[in-house]
DNA sequence: AAGATATTAGCACGACTGTGCTAATACGTA
DNA sequence: TACGTATTAGCACAGTCGTGCTAATATCTT
């Protein structure tokens, strides 16, 4: 038997090469050969991998949603509930290097959509997520149900045009402006609640 | 003298083929001889009005921009300040097919902004612009001036997200969604005011 | 009518693209 | 040690890319 390495890892190692690319140079460079080098690698290994670029691009979106959503999972439910609701939107926007990367790319990869329809399946699947995490979240901070569709969709938008925001810099003042803002969402619809 | 042809109206003949292009088939798909066909033109006589590839990007960025910029300009001020604004922010947000056709080439066109430096300078530019005009509008709905900072990033927020998220599909119960999310704020932010 | 020239058309080059394919390599088993 | 094969490396092809460049075209002035 021959040498057996573990592909689900060479495929993440990729993967993340593929994201340096995006992030430094934008998704215009992202050539299945840039990529080889960019992970130290020969095209042809790569290829035995990804056989086409379309699957290079459906993982490496794939595993950017992933590493997401696990991160988000991870957050530990505080006893403070406007806490946690904080908690977790902030790790919905770009705040730090990695997830600002992280969103770079998934934004990125979104001008691809058109030309591999999957990426467009996993935007969708991703966006729909997002807003049912949204509404979850709604409901726990005691928003009224009549009202939690409303509220979960702002919340949604909300979150998103502050990571496109952010996605752009790097200042730690607009970081600080996000928190604050997101702050004061979480606690109007708290405080809305208590009524 | 020979023919003498409308340099600028040419142009923005060509920026318009890049957005179709743009639209239909991603950013990825936007070269210098796709353009020149979907405008009907020979690569050489697009190239005697856009010398180089990022000249091409960088005017059809900034036409986008200047058009946008234009549609808000013509809104007429309203007496009632909430109706108006609402009719500004429906402005800045693709409810209808032009304009989600505007968001989405902006959105595309970021993606080049690593490898075109000059789109980048544009694009903080625009979004620069948009944060004053949110700034404007707050103070204009009674937002107290210690608070018009937050309001106004959070707005801008919103309204981008919205953008975002509409630019994905044409749903019409997605666009009434955006409309009434931004009534509500709009509301919100005046009501708040009149204390 | 004739000349001048802005405009158009398009060839050509080198670099890059994705991918089919074969040869070399390296490693686990027998 | 030697075999077999998973893995790696990379050549090759057809296509597209941006762009420098020249030749043809079309139109306005004289």
């Amino acid at each position: 038997m021959p040498k057996h390495i573990d592909h689900e890892q060479r495929r993440e190692q990729i993967a993340e090469a593929l994201w340096r690319v995006v992030e430094q140079e934008g998704v215009a460079q992202v050539s299945v050969r840039r990529v080889a080098q960019e992970a130290g690698l020969a095209v042809g290994s790569l290829r035995h991998v990804f056989p086409t670029r379309a699957d290079l691009l459906e993982f490496s979106t794939e595993l950017m949603l992933r590493r997401a959503t696990e991160r988000i999972r991870q957050v530990t439910p505080h006893e403070d509930i406007e806490e946690y609701a904080c908690e977790v939107l902030e790790h919905l926007v770009p705040l730090t290097p990695a997830s600002r990367i992280e969103f770079a790319v998934n934004l990125a990869l979104y001008a691809e959509a058109p030309s591999v329809s999957q990426i467009g399946v996993l935007r969708d699947r991703a966006q729909h997520a997002l807003q049912e995490g949204c509404r979850l979240l709604a409901r726990r901070l005691g928003v009224p149900d009549v009202r939690v569709e409303l509220e979960a969709r702002r919340l949604h938008a909300l979150v998103d045009g502050l990571a496109l925001h952010l996605s752009g810099s790097v200042d730690a003042a607009e970081a600080e402006w996000a928190r604050e803002i997101l702050a004061a969402e979480v606690h109007r619809l708290h405080a809305a609640a208590a009524e």
